[in-house]
DNA sequence: TTGGGCATCCAAAGCGGTTTGAAGCGATTC
DNA sequence: GAATCGCTTCAAACCGCTTTGGATGCCCAA
């Protein structure tokens, strides 16, 4: 069942009924209940393919997922992500594409989306410093909203982020506080912008008490299980061994914690431990009582404000660039407790 | 820069223009050429909606995700499942468009996608037993392909699967082997048709041998670290405890060592372990030598192989169903050791 | 009476490609 | 020399919708 069919059916013709299902004032109001009764009843649903091509309008918005060889993209976290914004996206009847290349095509891909008319606009996953994406898609003038932030980029642009450097600061500050002096930082891969930023709340947070960073307690790698066992047990055998970390992730903490218990430690008394919760849908930091001390912040929350920001800038394309920064909160679980007396 | 003004400026028809870019026959070399050169030089692109409307074909497979409140679909096994369908996608120049929708939606999610043209197929996730949307999916005429089977399905249908009864069985052979007779299964939900499976899979190699499967060592919960710890946890303190455990995912395999280490005991000499492993990318089991003995079988790999049927079915909608069972193999790792004597 | 305004509706022209049917033309065949 | 054929090319229809620019009829004010 097409519009002319559905039209001929009425005895109107294709125009009325387009404008009566797409509510325009020019139709009788009687007329356009036939319509919509008629649509329901023969199951009409417009083909979205002649919508696109008519409107000019893709109703889509893409996400190109570069596979590394190095840093994987395809995370837990990402998932999430792509999950809160597929919310976004349903609610609003636009579809979410997503490409995943090789990453030595990715320009290719941000050009051929924008040059075939496969997306409206696109969002900008795990920013780098100095991010060449951001240039490149202004230059092609695809629209565009980053999640996270990319320092070095001089004209300003769309980006929703959560507060890094402020969330590692006030827990680095929380510990701070309990008498720890030596903390370890198992944080991420330190070419991504968010992982530079929670360094600095980090180091600020120790600066502004006048502890001197110790580099043999600031690891950076990959946000695994493997990686945070690793960084942890390596600090734990130094001869001053930290009596807390921060660690960048639900799953990096719990290589944290292996490396505390298999050191014959117990976590919250002898070593405490924070991490930063994403919020993950499928690995909940506990349930009633969280398990880390952490802080918190939902990637879903921020994959479906994201793609708000986006569906906007695509409605609105000469309105300034937005800007969002969330903060994360600072929940209190069992890992953690006051330094050791030694 | 589109298909007319192309022709105009080569002085040839729109018609010619197209049929030399796409390689049609009956056009001459020389004029190929040509066109070729002009349509690089002016970087020109057939405008995707065009393409879609005019050849009836929407160059698209969906895949829908339920938000479920009770079990929960994104997780990491899927991201990179979509991973790898994604890169076959890539190559054959579909889009890969992902519905993120309330459960109660799912049904006309699908039936939406078929009336609205938006995807020329679908691929099935997580298929459940009696699994109603195999005959939603022929019922609307929707091409499809089912990542695993559902048991209770009456005609036949399009599948690929890991052949997970066979996995859990050897496992389980293996442990037996080594002189375990006590073994607890952490399984995970088993709605689940892949669940099902495994567990057929441990209780025949104990029955083959003789053993009658003890309840008390079966559990079935949400692969989850927190769940793979709490079931362990409880098995553990069974009077008589079991010697090795099969645990359904990496993650929940985690929990149950941090079961196996919070009862002071030793992995691999104490207590074995064997997971099923889907070899994530973020999240590998080892590098050299792998961590956990394990059933393994990439579900990336998985991920373009259903794909590549996928479009397969869509290229030729006449040719029987397809199916596709892959065998996983049972590496050897740090995990399992002899059942002590006891 | 007339003409302007308003409420409705429609024909037709896109959108940017693909595809059908036909035509031009030099070479070949009878 | 006419008919046939293969090779190229093109005009036009079509995909299914939106949207522009009328057209129609009716009501009301001048």
């Amino acid at each position: 069942m097409n519009l002319k069919e559905l039209a001929t059916k009425l005895g109107l013709s294709p125009t009325t009924v387009s404008r009566a299902l797409n509510g325009y004032p020019e139709v009788n109001e009687t007329t356009r209940e036939r319509v919509v009764a008629a649509a329901k009843r023969h199951n009409y649903h417009p083909n979205t393919r002649a919508i696109r091509l008519a409107t000019g309008r893709a109703m889509a918005v893409g996400h190109v997922i570069p596979i590394a060889t190095r840093h994987e993209i395809v995370n837990p976290v990402f998932a999430d992500f792509i999950a809160g914004a597929g919310e976004t996206y349903s609610r609003n009847d636009y579809d979410m594409v997503l490409s995943v290349v090789p990453d030595e095509d990715e320009e290719t891909t941000y050009r051929g989306l924008k040059s075939k008319g496969n997306v409206d606009g696109v969002i900008v996953h795990a920013p780098r410093t100095h991010d060449p994406r951001i240039a490149l898609l202004r230059e092609i003038g695809l629209p565009f909203v980053v999640h996270g932030r990319a320092t070095g980029t001089a004209e300003p642009y769309c980006w929703l982020d959560v507060n890094n450097r402020r969330a590692f600061q006030r827990a680095t500050e929380f510990l701070l506080d309990l008498g720890h002096t030596r903390i370890g930082l198992v944080n991420g891969l330190e070419f991504m912008d968010f992982a530079i930023r929670r360094r600095t709340g980090y180091v600020d947070a120790l600066t502004a008490r006048s502890i001197t960073p110790d580099p043999a307690l600031m690891a950076s790698d990959e946000m695994t299980e493997i990686a945070g066992f690793r960084a942890a047990t390596r600090m734990l055998a130094l001869p001053q061994p930290p009596t807390a970390f921060l660690a960048s992730s639900m799953i990096s903490g719990m290589g944290v914690r292996r490396a505390v218990e298999s050191a014959g430690l117990v976590l919250g008394r002898d070593v405490s431990v924070i991490i930063h919760d994403d919020d993950l849908s499928y690995m909940k930091n506990g349930e009633d009582v969280p398990i880390f001390t952490a802080t918190r912040s939902s990637v879903r929350e921020a994959g479906r404000l994201t793609a708000e920001m986006l569906l906007d800038v695509i409605a609105h394309p000469d309105a300034g660039p937005q800007q969002r920064l969330l903060e994360a909160e600072l929940i209190i679980g069992q890992s953690t407790g006051p330094a050791p007396k030694g």
